[in-house]
DNA sequence: GGGACTGTATGGTTCTCATCGAACACTTCG
DNA sequence: CGAAGTGTTCGATGAGAACCATACAGTCCC
């Protein structure tokens, strides 16, 4: 087989559109997890790395965190040397869940 | 104190005004009330009693999961003799959350 | 009044989920 | 190689939610 250049497992990712209305909203139901995607939203693209966001959580259950996004197609993550870079999957999700992104985004109080 | 017609003690409501985004997710990530929600979005208004929806819980567990909505401005009751009809409140709950009810009764699985 | 019907309140059980501490894997750099 | 930094996994714990069975409170009709 094909060597690559990390041995890592690659994170796993779900499509939105393979994706229910009840799992999306189960993983927007949470304080931190939207704050998570706030604050994906307003930075640039694969600039942020899982432990730069500001959450009252240790990085055990952070990194669930991070796991229960992407299994609800909200965020892409990819592997830079020893950091793992998000992004907001906002075009595919608003094209499975129009509008949804913009709510949550759009709201200043929790 | 002056007598009113009911002796029963009137449904407490929340007016989707004052309910934030967080209180609206959790009030719909249950396949329950999306049930529940869905029923009533194709019925007419103060039509539905509260036992006649066909849910697989108790009447314990359906009045729990009426308050949930009732206090997420998902759902208005009102006394009618012996029942207790209700009202999906599509037009409130839409101007506070333009779109969301949209999608949950859009989609077809769960 | 008495009985049937509808929904709520209470108490207790079960289950899920968020969380943490600690151990582990991988990358980078000295 | 060894140390530092980053993130995942595992096991355990605690809080909260969902659920049921039962008892209770109104309403309606005979």
């Amino acid at each position: 087989m094909a060597d690559r250049t990390s041995h890592r497992a690659a994170p796993v990712h779900s499509h939105p559109d393979e994706v229910s209305i009840l799992t999306a909203l189960t993983a927007l139901a949470d304080p931190v997890r939207i704050q998570l995607v706030r604050e994906l939203a307003g930075s640039a693209e694969w600039t942020r790395a899982c432990g730069s966001f500001d959450v009252p959580v240790g990085k055990a259950a952070l990194s669930h965190h991070f796991g229960v996004l992407r299994a609800a197609g909200l965020v892409e993550q990819r592997d830079e040397g020893p950091k793992r870079v998000n992004r907001l999957r906002r075009e595919e999700f608003d094209a499975r869940f129009p509008g949804l992104l913009d709510l949550v985004l759009r709201e200043d109080a929790c």
